[in-house]
DNA sequence: ATTGACTTGACATACGTATGTCAAATACGG
DNA sequence: CCGTATTTGACATACGTATGTCAAGTCAAT
């Protein structure tokens, strides 16, 4: 049988009362009766019944996710994965909601996230790029008690308790090794394209890229990155200079958001070239175009798995309980067409 | 606020007995009562709060894994995700164990079966190729009223409550495609390896394979399945003669059990050829392999995601609460060095 | 209308924890 | 050793559900 709070009063010698006091860190224990119960729970291996505990007091978690707003497919799946997962059991006793920003604007996030009932929130998962401003406002969060994860993203400076997302420098090696394997004894070179170089997701995984590439795939010489802002035109122009002037070119890799412009440009630019390519995030766009051939492999990171793991690890930072680390794990995944799911 | 059962009594008119009695299929409750009971948990949206009668019944699950004996690898890295599983607070309530079985011997393995203690037994998730008798002892388990599921390979003729594990014919798949893909423009042949083709997941990723070079790769011929049921002499020999026999073998793909021995094979036989392989579970061996670039990828189940997803199945199945899908999906994964982890 | 069989409801207790009240015990300064 | 401030313990109630007991209610058949 598992020892309860009653086993400790006993084997402590002291009341029920105290037990408490000392469980729940109150006020006015003498440290020698602190002790012999911290003590006796060592001793018993006592674990407090989260579920009971939670009956007890009757509670909720509140939880709030801040993704960017705007058009944007991978966005669109994180919103629903949560939308989910929040249905689900795996979120009893939590009311999720979600709130969007514009994440361009660090003056308007910030606000937004100011504008959150603080008083009786418990956890926020952000995904959004890191500012001076964003930062101030995890600060001024977590100062009021609710605990906060980076999602997708990382905030390395912004003392969040935990980051929900893949290692985007893997991921940018990953597609090099893919890459790299897919042009198996082929020299030529790679184009390299994403909507924008400000989000540090991007720059790790084209410096993943290049130093997989340096290192094991010589012979694949990676184009500098094209950066196109939203802007269709740009990327297609860009897209056929490119081609153009590198007859050698023989791989696409578009590194994350964007996929879709990209695609676009690329059937109107070269029908004809057989290019591998590889691309980011699982949406709609992407799986049709791994469907139709258009692309060889996409790297993934499982949105359900995001947006459950943000959801456990905030209620276990709310109990104040352990992590589950192996579970935590979001996973660089890998899929082509015949393991899409 | 959630409704309560005191809700539904109100609502319903009746006493908490009655209610009782209702929800807990109890007897002696006239029709027109247990109507109304059921209307006011529809009409209210009452779903019964687990937790709070958890902790009323004190209830604790009783679950058996039943895995194959014997030495192999990736049956470890099950075991050690099984324990490692109970360990962490997902088996919240729950008391598991492991008995292994010699899966090659279908009376030994209905044996220990039915020495289960079948009175206080939950649930068992079961690790074994489907036989005749296999299939009896699970008949024998349901009928004591405990739960079954199969656990890596599906037992589709057992009535089993689910099945736990990727579908072997898209990982055949997979494996096709990711050589196609590696062997772009190349034309050779495929040497296919596994230990057993007993067990129907060899089989079925066999047929996979096939279905995918026949179609997209047809320049990639796979050469007959060689077994070697846990032989090291006769791996070696048969895979000296097919390099010697093939002056066009390009790649290698070892299906499942016996990696070990094949890598062995292959770095004795084979070492200065610029083999493509690619072979099935992350184990101690596989994973030194990919480091070591004797291995170009692995095609991986998670064996972490497996036994957390037996345990929440079966834990759902008792509780008699739904299955969220979109978590129980077992990933095929594909690993290479670079997002190995 | 009465019997006996079946149904129902009121009530109590329990699970493990949280929380509040209040009197009793203890410590400490003088 | 007293008075006061602090600390402690006994007790009650609650969370949502389960389960048992027993008296009271309802029903159908006589």
């Amino acid at each position: 049988m598992k020892p309860t709070v009653h086993d400790i009063a006993r084997e402590a010698g002291v009341s029920l009362s105290t037990v408490d006091r000392v469980l729940n860190g109150r006020a006015d224990v003498r440290p020698k009766n602190a002790e012999r119960v911290k003590d006796a729970v060592r001793r018993l291996g006592y674990v407090r019944d989260t579920n009971a505990a939670n009956l007890a007091k009757k509670r909720r978690y509140k939880f709030t996710f801040v993704l960017p707003e705007g058009p944007n497919h991978f966005v669109d799946t994180v919103a629903s994965a949560v939308r989910e997962a929040t249905d689900a059991q795996v979120t009893d006793r939590a009311d999720v909601d979600i709130i969007y920003v514009n994440a361009a604007d660090p003056h308007a996030v910030v606000k937004r996230l100011k504008s959150l009932d603080l008083g009786r929130l418990d956890g926020v998962a952000i995904m959004a790029p890191e500012t001076p401003q964003v930062r101030d406002a995890i600060a001024h969060i977590k100062s009021a008690g609710a605990y906060v994860v980076a999602l997708v993203s990382d905030l390395p400076n912004s003392r969040c308790d935990h980051f929900v997302g893949i290692d985007n420098f893997s991921a940018g090696q990953t597609a090099g090794a893919l890459l790299g394997r897919f042009l198996r004894k082929e020299t030529g070179c790679i184009l390299v394209a994403t909507n924008s170089m400000v989000s540090r997701d991007s720059i790790e995984r084209r410096f993943g890229l290049d130093e997989v590439l340096s290192r094991d795939f010589p012979r694949l010489k990676a184009l500098p990155t094209i950066e196109f802002h939203d802007d269709p035109d740009r990327i297609r122009e860009t897209l056929q200079r490119s081609i153009a002037a590198h007859g050698d070119l023989k791989a696409v890799y578009s590194m994350g958001s964007g996929n879709a412009i990209m695609l676009d440009a690329l059937r109107q630019s070269a029908p004809d070239r057989d290019l591998v390519v590889v691309a980011h995030d699982l949406t709609s766009v992407t799986r049709q175009a791994l469907l139709d051939g258009e692309v060889d492999a996409i790297i993934v990171q499982n949105v359900g798995h995001l947006a459950r793991s943000a959801l456990r690890i905030l209620r276990a930072k709310c109990d104040d309980a352990g992590i589950y680390e192996a579970q935590e794990q979001i996973r660089i995944e890998i899929i082509m067409r015949e393991n899409l799911y």
